[in-house]
DNA sequence: CCCTGATTCGC
DNA sequence: GCGAATCAGG
């Protein structure tokens, strides 16, 4: 493959995106991510946050990037080949409860928290704190959280594999069906964000608690 | 290990 | 100009 002006295009605007490089380089087959990195610095992209480049002549240019971060990321201009409108981003899904108002423990001497850790690093809850495990199943709609930055490129069929997330966005049909494609949560097929969402700690039925306040019309618990 | 971008250098 | 190999930080 080589670059025609129309991946050059592509490149830079996924590029000036946000993307990384390799999820460029898998966007526009037949190149590899160094080949994108080469090519972006040969068109003369200005690199984005770095890991390796602290390391020596932290100079003014480096102070002034560092100077002024807080720019949030102008939404980039949809990819030539396929124009989308931009999605209105939902809120994140079943996020875990903050710090749900605890329990009105009295001011007896914090005895350390144990917790045990699930897989994939949750922490699971001790049965004396279950006070709300899940707040009452929300009666909203679901609606697919979407990951920052696919814009450009959407993660389609082809570009799965093991290590990011399967999760389904859209409708397989729809124009625009694709997946998150962000880095999974190792060990599962979903990010971190989606693994909250398709596994929910079950508590054994002894210990659960029916009462909490389902809000007018929720669905039955049986 | 995985990832990231930067740089080098033979082609 | 290109990109694999390499480097180096997270």
């Amino acid at each position: 493959m080589s670059w025609t002006d129309e991946r050059i295009e592509q490149l830079r605007q996924m590029w000036e995106g946000g993307m990384t490089a390799s999820q460029i380089a898998e966007a526009l087959t037949g190149v590899s991510r160094n080949a994108v990195i080469g090519k972006a610095h040969r068109l003369g992209l200005q690199s984005r946050p770095s890991p390796v480049k602290g390391g020596e002549a932290a100079s003014a240019a480096e102070a002034e990037v560092e100077a002024a971060p807080p720019a949030p990321k102008p939404a980039p201009v949809a990819a030539v080949s396929a124009p989308e409108p931009v999605a209105p981003k939902p809120a994140p899904p079943a996020a875990a409860p903050a710090a749900p108002a605890s329990a009105p423990v009295s001011d007896a001497p914090p005895a350390p928290v144990m917790r045990s850790i699930g897989p994939g690093g949750f922490q699971r809850q001790n049965p004396h704190e279950q006070q709300a495990p899940i707040p009452p199943a929300p009666p909203r709609r679901l609606v697919p959280a979407k990951p920052s930055a696919e814009i450009a490129s959407k993660t389609s069929l082809l570009e799965l594999n093991d290590r990011i997330c399967k999760w389904p966005l859209g409708h397989p049909g729809e124009p625009d069906f694709h997946f998150c494609g962000d880095q999974v949560n190792p060990g599962f097929p979903y990010c971190l964000a989606h693994c909250s969402v398709a596994y929910q700690a079950q508590l054994p039925r002894r210990d659960r608690r029916p009462p909490p306040p389902l809000p007018y019309g929720a669905p039955r618990v049986r």
